[in-house]
This record gives structure tokens, sequence and C-alpha cells, in this order.
DNA sequence: TTATACGTACAGTTTAAACTGTACGTACTT
DNA sequence: AAGTACGTACAGTTTAAACTGTACGTATAA
């Protein structure tokens, strides 16, 4: 880090930022555009975003839609504008990390209780040493389930 | 979940625990390599990995290579077998919780420290009002990145 | 009413990841 | 020593995601 350029430092803090969400399991692009917008003072419309990141207006479309439907950014109306605008929510931890606890936890609950569904169809009596294996397993993948499941519980994602 | 076939059933576990996997940023031919080992009772070539997955040899032995990288899996030793042996460790919670958790927190940590860098740089008098903002909002983010360690560092993965 | 602006659907293209098949070097068996 | 087995490097292929450019329907402005 040796120049002290604002252009390279905002380039620096963008990627840098970026970088991170992207363990959100937000794909780069996403990413790349959230991390933009968050960085700009006002809302952007899809061409100025699109002419920001050097890409078509329908990539941002999509990309936009995305980050809408994860509710990490929102439509902001302004008066005199016929294009759609857009700003980020501002409350990065609670948005992010909110998402993505409520994502593990509902994922892992759902694959848990399709498994449990498979235990209850196989645990009976006179089970052959497979069968028995195999019911072994599944309950150990099931308690790794729950395990998840608990750690992702105590986290307290309203911490800010 | 109406069929009581043993192999549909082993097939819908192997499955579902394998979308699982994927949760943890291990991808899908790697998590599907994990589950179809971890439901095996005995360790396993790269043929008949290959065979059982209905891959090449080549993408079973890319795929298992990044396992045993993030300690997965392990080579075995059988007396008067000449090719390479792997089977899967089988505390599930710690080998994946903690490298996942593991991996948010140096990551997350880099970027933290990367980002202070650009603080250090930047935090001086005399600042345009463009900078004191650019300077608010990469206060905002490195916050944001260090409740993201401070949530990741009180989960304790040792519990299984 | 006509022309223009806008976002999005759509078809096609590009890109990167994942894959296959071949060939090679090394180890093992005969 | 020669032949075979084995894992992996490598080049090429396939696949799915991400992208572009065009066209369309709707809304707005003139």
């Amino acid at each position: 880090m040796v120049t002290n350029n604002n252009e390279t430092m905002q380039q620096n803090i963008f990627y840098t930022f970026s970088k991170t969400i992207e363990f959100f399991s937000i794909s780069p692009a996403e990413a790349q555009l959230f991390a933009m917008l968050y960085l700009k003072e006002y809302p952007m419309t899809l061409d100025e975003m699109g002419q920001a990141l050097g890409k078509s207006k329908t990539a941002i479309g999509t990309s936009i839609r995305t980050l809408s439907e994860l509710n990490l950014v929102r439509r902001v109306w302004k008066k005199g504008i016929r294009k759609d605008l857009y700003e980020t929510h501002h409350d990065l931890y609670s948005k992010f990390m909110k998402t993505y606890i409520n994502n593990w936890i509902s994922h892992t609950n759902n694959q848990k209780a399709l498994l449990s569904d498979v235990y209850e169809q196989m645990n009976r009596t006179n089970l052959s040493e497979e069968e028995t294996q195999l019911l072994n397993k599944l309950t150990s993948i099931i308690e790794f389930h729950q395990s998840i499941i608990d750690t992702f519980t105590t986290i307290d994602p309203k911490k800010n």
C-alpha cells in the first residue's frame, strides 16, 4: 500500500470490501455492485451503475434484481427522474449476517427433515447388517445437521 | 418420500447430505465425493470412486486432492494394495465447521488489515468533504469486518 | 398522436470451472 | 530386464454461469 491517491484508495476499499461480501455466497458481480453502490453517496440508475462497472445494462439489471431480492438494496423514488434508482441499505452486519444465517438454518432444517423422513422409513426391527450400518450413518448425519442448526441459532445477528 | 427401497434411500441420504456439504463452500463434485465416501464402509481407490460416481479418474484425482488438502479425507495404507486408498474423517461437525469458521476468520482478518492500512493513510487533518465521507464509509466497513470476526470467534467448533 | 425513454425478455456469446482422454514418469510385478 | 499398473500432468472438450446486444412492451414527453 504505497499510494496516497484518492481514486486508488477508493478502488482498494471497493475491491477489498467486495471480496468480503463474496464470502456471504454472493456472486462476484453482485458483490462488486453492492460495494460500489455503498461507497457512492447518492442513488444510482442502471445506466450509471453499468458505466461505473463497465458492464451492460442487462447485466446490471440482473444483479440489482438479485440484490433487491436479498433485501440488500432498495428502490428509491426521486422527483423528476423516470429511471429506476437504487441505493444500498446501510446496516451492513444486520443485513448480511441475518440473511446469511437464516439461509443456513432454513436450508439445514429442510435437509434434516428430509433425512429424518428417511430415518422413520428405515427404523424398524429385523434390519440386515447393511441396513443397520446405513441407519447408524444416517443418525450421525442427522446429528451433524442438528449441530449446525444449534451453532447458527446461537448467533445473535441483531447486534450491529 | 414414497419408496422403501434401500438403494433409493441411500441415494436420498447421499444427495441430501452432499447438498449440505456444498453450503461449506465446497464444490458439488467434492461434496458428492465426500458424501459417497462417508456412506461407504471401506476405503476406496480412485477407480472405485470414479466408477461409483460415473466420473473419470482424473476428475476424482482432482477432487480427492482438494478434500485431502481440506483435511476432510485421509490416505489409508492397506497391505497388498498398491493403489491409493482414501477414507473420510468421521467427526463431521468438527472437521467441517472448524475449517469453515477458520476460513471466515482468517479471510476477514486479512481484509480488515488491508482496510485499516488504507485508513491509516487517509486519516489526517485537512480532509476534503469527499475524503471525510469516504473515511466515514471506511470506518463502517472496518466495523462490519470486526463484527464478523467477533461473531465467528464466539462459535465453539470443538463441540460435537 | 407520435416519438422517445426505459427496463426487461430473449437469443446468442463469452468465460471460467469442471470435465475427459491421452501420455508420461515412476513404481511394482513377472 | 521387460511388461504392467498407477497417479498425475497436460491439452482439449464440455458445461453452466455470466455476459452482451437486440427487440419488445410500456410509460412518458413533446
